[in-house]
Order: C-alpha cells, then sequence, then structure tokens
DNA sequence: AACATTCCCGGGAACGTTCCCGACAATGGA
DNA sequence: TCCATTGTCGGGAACGTTCCCGGGAATGTT
C-alpha cells in the first residue's frame, strides 16, 4: 500500500462565471443570495456552481474579509469528562451560526493557554471562548483587545472581557446546607490545587460555614488534584487530620467520587459516618454506587451560553444557575 | 456593559520587513529558518518579528501553499464519553505536528458527515480522520480522492482509504468466551441499531457461539439505541423474550451499563442470574456498582494512530489490539 | 424626444503569504 | 585580469475571494 492518488485541482468562482457565462460577482452575488441579480441569472449560476462541485474556499473568503468563521474553544483537557458536555453545546450554537469549532487542550498551562489564543489570532478566529486558569486577568485583558473573548467560570475583577460562569457561591451554600442538616456536623473541604483563578469555591465555602456558625473552618479545607485520585489522597489527608469531619465538600465531583472511596476504603459508611457532596453532575456520578449528591451545572447550556455571548459582541458577565441534586451520597 | 472597543490591525510580513530594512522574502526566510541568509540578518529580522509582535497569517499561508495545517475530527458526538478520549489523543499527534484539530459533530446522520467532509475540504484541510457510521463506502472512496481521509472502526472492502480499527472480533471473541464459561451459558446480545458499518461485533459474536457449539444465536440479538436507556431497553426485551439468557454482550459500555440495570430492576443478580460483558472500557465503568467487565479499547492510543496514519500518507489498514477487563459482571 | 432612474452586470484592486527568478557583491580559479 | 561560482537578497506573480465602482440596457418622467 503507497502513496495516493494525486489530488484533483480545486473549482474556483471563476471557473463557475465561465461555465455560467457570467463574471465572477455575479457569481458571487448567487452564492450569497445578494440582490442586484436577475432570477434566472442566479438559477443558471447555481446550476452550473452544482454541476461542477463549487466549494468556496474558506481560507480566500477569510484572507478578504479579514476574519474566518471559526471559534476557538480552549478547555484544559477534553478527556475530562466536565469538558465533552460543554464542548457540545459550544459546537451546537457555532454550527447554528455558520461557525466551525476547533479546539485546544492546555492542561490549564498559562504557556499552552497563550498559545491556543495566539494560534486563534492567526487564522483570524471569529472568537475564543474557553477555560483559563493559568493566565493572568491582564494578559486576557490584552488579547481581549484583539480578539472577541469569553472566559468561562472566572469572575474578572474589572472589565477585561465578556464571561459566563456558574453560580458557585449558590451552589457551594446549598451542598453546605445540605452537609449541615446533621446535629453534629463537621465540614471538611477538598480544594483544587490547580489554577490562579477558582477560589470561589473555598470563599463560598468558608462564608457558608462561618453563617452556620461553625467557627474557622479554614484548617479543614485541604487541596489536591481536582481528579480522582486527587480527591481519594486529599479526603485520606482530611480524614487522617480531622477524625471528626463528618461532611465533605469536592472541588468536583471527580474528587467527590474519590472521597467516596477513601471514606469507604476505611471501614466508614457514606454517609451516615461520612457525607460528600460533589461538584459538576458528571454523568457517571448517578450510576456510581453509591450515586453521588452533587451540584448539577447544566454543561451543555454553558457550551451554548458562551457562543451566544461571544456573537451577541458585548462584555457582559452572565451567571448560570444551578441546583442540588441529592442522591446518596448525603 | 456595550460593544467593545476597535480591534487593532494586523502586523504583516511586509511591516517586520520594513522594520528590519529587508524585503520581504528575507523575512520570510529568517522566521522559517531556510538558508540563503547571513545569520546576523536573521537574528535583526528576528528581533523586528518579535518586536512588533508580529503572527503569521495562516489564511494567507494556506491560501498561498493551498493547503492549511487543519486537522478535521469527525465524531458523532462529542458528549458521548468514548470519544473525549480519542479526541485527546488525535490532539496530541496534531499538535506535535504542528496542526490545529477542527471538530464535527454529526450524530452519525449521513448528512451530517457529508457536510463535515465538505467543509474540510472548503478549508483545504491536511487531511479528515473520525468515525464515518453512516456514510456509503464509494462516496467515502469519493472523497479520499480530494483529501487525505483516515477511517476509525470501519472495514473498507476497498481499498478506499487508510483505516484504523480495533480488534472488535477479538475482543468480541474473549468476551463469549468468558460468558461461556459457566456450564448452562445461554448467551444474548444488544446490537447498536444505528450506522451501515458497524455489524463487526454481531459477526464476531455469531461465529463465537458457533465455535462453542451454541447454535443458532441469531434470535437472541437484539438491536436499540447504543445508550444507556437504549441498553435497559433492549435487555428488557432480550430476556422477555428469552427467559434462559444468562451471558449477555453488549454493543458497548453504554448499553452494558443499561442491561446490568435491567437485570437488577427485574430482581435478578449480577453475574449470577445473569453476566455483562460490554464494549469501550469507559472510564466511569469501573466506577460502577457493581464495576463493569468489558473489552478494553485503548481510546487515547486511537486518536493518536489516527492522525499518525493520516500524516503517513499511505493507504494502510491498522487494527489495534484490545483486552477483556474482568471485573464483577462477568 | 430628451433625460433621469433603476436594474443588472463585470472587471480592477486588495487581503498576506510563498514560489520563482533575477540581481548584486564577494570570492575563487585560470 | 577576467569569468565562473557562491552567498545574499529583493521584487513580481499568484493563490481565490469580496469590495468598490463604473457601464450599459431598460424603464420611467417631463
Amino acid at each position: 500500500m503507497t502513496g495516493r492518488l494525486p489530488r484533483i485541482k480545486r473549482v474556483t468562482i471563476e471557473d463557475v462565471a465561465k461555465a455560467a457565462g457570467v463574471g465572477r460577482q455575479t457569481v458571487s452575488r448567487a452564492l450569497r443570495d445578494l440582490p442586484e441579480i436577475a432570477p434566472e441569472t442566479r438559477d443558471r449560476v447555481l446550476a452550473a456552481a452544482s454541476r461542477l462541485g463549487y466549494r468556496p474556499s474558506a481560507l480566500a473568503k477569510g484572507m478578504r474579509t479579514q476574519r474566518s468563521d471559526v471559534i476557538a474553544l480552549v478547555v484544559s483537557d477534553i478527556a475530562n469528562p466536565f469538558y465533552p458536555a460543554v464542548a457540545r453545546g459550544v459546537y451546537d450554537a457555532a454550527e447554528a451560526a455558520g461557525c466551525s469549532v476547533v479546539l485546544y487542550n492546555t492542561d490549564a498551562d498559562p504557556g499552552r493557554e497563550r498559545d491556543a489564543i495566539e494560534d486563534a489570532l492567526a487564522r483570524s478566529a471569529r472568537g475564543v471562548v474557553g477555560f483559563f486558569y493559568g493566565t493572568p486577568e491582564d494578559v486576557l485583558a490584552d488579547y481581549a483587545r484583539s480578539v472577541p473573548l469569553v472566559v468561562a467560570d472566572r469572575e474578572l475583577s474589572t472589565e477585561v472581557a465578556a464571561s459566563v460562569s456558574n453560580d458557585f457561591a449558590a451552589g457551594t451554600a446549598a451542598a453546605v446546607e445540605l452537609l449541615a442538616r446533621r446535629p453534629d456536623a463537621c465540614l471538611g473541604m477538598l480544594d483544587s490545587s490547580v489554577g490562579v483563578a477558582v477560589d470561589e469555591r473555598r470563599l463560598a465555602f468558608l462564608a457558608a460555614c462561618a453563617a452556620h456558625g461553625f467557627g474557622d473552618v479554614s484548617a479543614r479545607i485541604v487541596q489536591g488534584p481536582p481528579s480522582i485520585a486527587g480527591g481519594t489522597e486529599a479526603a485520606r489527608r482530611l480524614l487522617d487530620d480531622w477524625p471528626a469531619v463528618n461532611g465533605i465538600f469536592a472541588f468536583n465531583d471527580l474528587m467527590g467520587i474519590g472521597a467516596v472511596q477513601a471514606v469507604l476504603a476505611r471501614g466508614a459508611a457514606v454517609p451516615a459516618d461520612c457525607a460528600v457532596v460533589g461538584f459538576d453532575d458528571l454523568e457517571m456520578s448517578a450510576y456510581l454506587n453509591p450515586p453521588l449528591s452533587t451540584v448539577r451545572i447544566d454543561k451543555y447550556d454553558h457550551g451554548q451560553a458562551l457562543v451566544r455571548a461571544l456573537l451577541a459582541d458585548t462584555a457582559d458577565r452572565i451567571s448560570l444557575p444551578v441546583s442540588l441534586i441529592t442522591r446518596a451520597t448525603a
């Protein structure tokens, strides 16, 4: 098996024009459904175009208009089960707007987040939407001056760019409220150790605990990678240091799943001995044993909202509602 | 909050040339590290380029070279937990080759699969990789003449395009072997009802059952959508019609998860009363209750192999090894 | 009948890059 | 000394589209 056949030469607008016996511009008018063209001419051009299998060059169009129809989607890792649903939302909204989606995985690395935006700039992208955990706000603000930018799940202190976030404060409050129901409640939190701008959940946790009169709980917040293994490890440390803890609020479902396993591993019962609430509501969370209680984020909607905000071309800050899902771990 | 600031004008190669006191071509030579340039000139140009923040236009480059550095990734639904890991493999291999990835979701619809390829053609994509369940083989062959194409998980009968598939035959055989171990084994299969080219598992199931002397089992193959709900529904039908069935081979993990739920729902035990084996080994499958036995596909490798095959520009047919994972459902 | 208006249509120019080729200077060999 | 060679460098042309503008024919107005 060796190399393939030579590729076929591209059919250009000029070829169509010649075939239809008209000029370039007339073809362009017919294809883009512009006025200033006679109906029968339009039909003739359209027929010629489809007969020749004409396909306008996105490159040439973008070159001339100085803007392409691609939307850059930046996530830390598409294999992380949180992002696929967001990506689908972005895709559907982009497709509805006639745009394509180019995907970037950054692993939350500032350098790669930067590279992603630079690449989007190089392709004259219509805009950039995504999750930027490692990039300082001023850098984001800088780029927002060169390309429409919508940042997900991050509170920008100044008017640097549009953002679409989930209501972490409300979700965290609801989770704490649930965990605080037992009279002897003693809460701890598993926080993410990555990212410069993910302290909302921690702050909300602190506030909610204070509201419940739990005193200073900051020592019972342990950090770890936001993964299952990270959750297990962090929960183990938390429980080692604070045996009295009987309620764990996890940064996300992955850490929550890990926490449940850690509790179970030491022979304790969930939620009887220690309850767990996650965040995100991953698809898998409902099928676990026991099914994980969590704060649901509508990931698909989030993705759609990102693109809508981008296309709206405003610098609004949108907050999406979340909801508490009580299953079997709390 | 209203519209944003006006965007900045693009820095062109000509601007850099002027700033460095050289010609266009010299800048191009410096940037692309071509010979025929004096070292000190190169340094001067590079300095000027970075000082001006020059970023070559991917559009112009693609326009001139008649080929862009994007790889089209076509999946049926990125939100389906099977694809994200594949996508990450594709992304990493593409990035290593200096390519970007544009994503297409087709929902296995022939029209949208076609649209995806057409769009890739319009952007002069470097190539197309992905899952085409609905497109007839001759159409695929047609497109393969216009753009490098690598098809995943599909046996092409003729030499139409490169393909990278998982060894469904071996995986299915191993699964059947596992389910057939009990003396009174009576096997059924949950097959996917979507796609024109996904009969490999069914065929292999038939062959493996024949090899075990099970006679004609074709009546115990029921079809359904390849989802959890589809698996539940299909398993219910299977068990209604064939109460003797005590081993279910599912098209994929999603259907397998659904099958487990169906068995449990009728008060039967898994695997005692009815065993279940899935296919894919989704991340979630290991955390279920009970953890699902399955045939593991290395999805990340699959993605990487797709891009490698694309870049190799051969029409080879690659088969990837799979492995049986015995957990608690069989 | 003369002129303004409307409706169609076509060609030049430009987007920013790379390919092709020719020019010039410095060096080497005869 | 003269010419060939090598090492640098720069400008024209082209990729395929859209924007801009001008022209001709048909129609309408006075």
